[in-house]
DNA sequence: TGATCTTTTGTACGATAGTACAAATCACAT
DNA sequence: ATGTGATTTGTACTATCGTACAAAAGATCA
């Protein structure tokens, strides 16, 4: 016996709302915020624009529910993941994991919620650069703490490193995590065919070999900046 | 006696002009190509709407002669800098001079051409984001020849490692930057204040020092995936 | 000064944006 | 079967978009 919904249960057809939210996902993570319109939404999702204005109110609303679907899940699955790398013994074995904790949740693929990660991930990639208001500060309240996290789980890998140094080392991995799922076909052009941009598995260990060894490169005291070598040499 | 123009040349007054290109490029860098309407730019300038599709025809227009002014002078820039980069004899210098050739010139402040990398490099860091597809041709031509000598002059200080891992090392680096460039408030909010992500010198310095040690990482053989160490681990 | 060319201004047009809202349709409990 | 609340549809309103274009203003030289 299938047990029957009391009425006032979430939808009696979660089809169309669901639809709305994967094309706008899909169109914003592609195009931009503002390049995409809810009418471009609800065509790619087979709805009516009325419909958008239902389920979401307005388009920031939508935008904003996205977000509310799936900063839960991946932080949940970060913290997961983080937990079970700062576990390793070994300094180096563990600092690699700590890193692969943070960036394997960001690619994977998929059309739920749990596999989404890459399509979730360049979408905030092209808020952020487009300034989104809406989305900074979603961003800052929800991925701060994470990001926190693991910042201190690096610097417990390699406690002589300032906290500043890995501030900015993690920043560099952020970046460069967001352009790769942005353009990654820019990586099998430079390369000529040799690498495939969008293969996630080539993309995740090369990330994170790259990283880790940023990691481990020496502190930069600001303090005495030791030999500032000019890039331009008069002769040699 | 001051040469008098034949009519002909350039512009009575080329003010206005440069004052729509300033305040395009500055506020298509901030908050993206769509969201910036033609009547802002206009505002922004000091100028009437008309004005804008007089000198430029379209939105476009106006897009494809910002990034024609700074293409040139900034690969010319960035040329000069690897050459001089690439005569260095020892290999860990050399390396590093050719990482600071590629990443100096984009963090160059100012409102004129030489001083606006800063911006421009933003300009594109969004753009790319936002796959405009106007700027993307564009990108694709000018940028290609540069980021290939790059990675040849890496290839030189770094012949053991395979072309495949220069690409997305090199690849890493340009994200890095541009995030670098388009969100820096992040790493002062996630440092407390210790670090300054505004401060052009100090992004320089770690971008470069990071940047040369996950060059100088290990190579990667895709055809041997050695330990492909899981993150999660039962126990242990 | 008057003729001519360049630049700026003011305004208007058609297209499309986000959103609101009433009517139609659907799912389901009674 | 029918009533009821949830959802979808169709449509319309207002604002703003990019762009066009004629008129005004400014500059240059005979």
């Amino acid at each position: 016996m299938v047990r029957k919904p009391t009425s006032k249960e979430t939808a009696r057809k979660p089809n169309m709302r669901e639809a709305i939210l994967a094309a706008a996902e899909e169109l914003f993570a592609t195009n931009g915020f503002n390049a995409v319109s809810v009418r471009d939404i609800a065509q790619a999702a087979g709805a009516n624009p009325g419909s958008v204005t239902y389920h979401f109110k307005t388009k920031d609303g939508l935008l904003l529910e996205i977000y509310r679907r799936h900063c839960g899940p991946m932080n949940l699955r970060r913290s997961e993941l983080l937990a079970a790398a700062r576990r390793v013994r070994d300094l180096q074995d563990r600092l690699e994991a700590v890193v692969r904790a943070y960036v394997a949740p960001a690619f994977t693929s998929g059309s739920d919620l749990a596999g989404g990660g890459a399509r979730f991930t360049r979408l905030r990639a092209v808020m952020s650069a487009e300034g989104n208001e809406v989305t900074r500060k979603i961003i800052a309240q929800t991925f701060d703490d994470t990001s926190h996290a693991f910042i201190d789980a690096i610097h417990d890998s390699l406690p002589h490193l300032p906290r500043t140094d890995i501030v900015w080392r993690s920043h560099f991995l952020l970046g460069a995590l967001y352009y790769s799922l942005v353009t990654p076909d820019r990586v099998s052009r430079l390369s000529r065919g040799e690498a495939d941009g969008n293969d996630a598995a080539s993309a995740i260990e090369q990330l994170v070999q790259a990283t880790v060894a940023a990691f481990q490169a020496p502190a930069l005291d600001q303090a005495a900046p030791a030999r500032r070598r000019p890039v331009v040499s008069s002769k040699t």
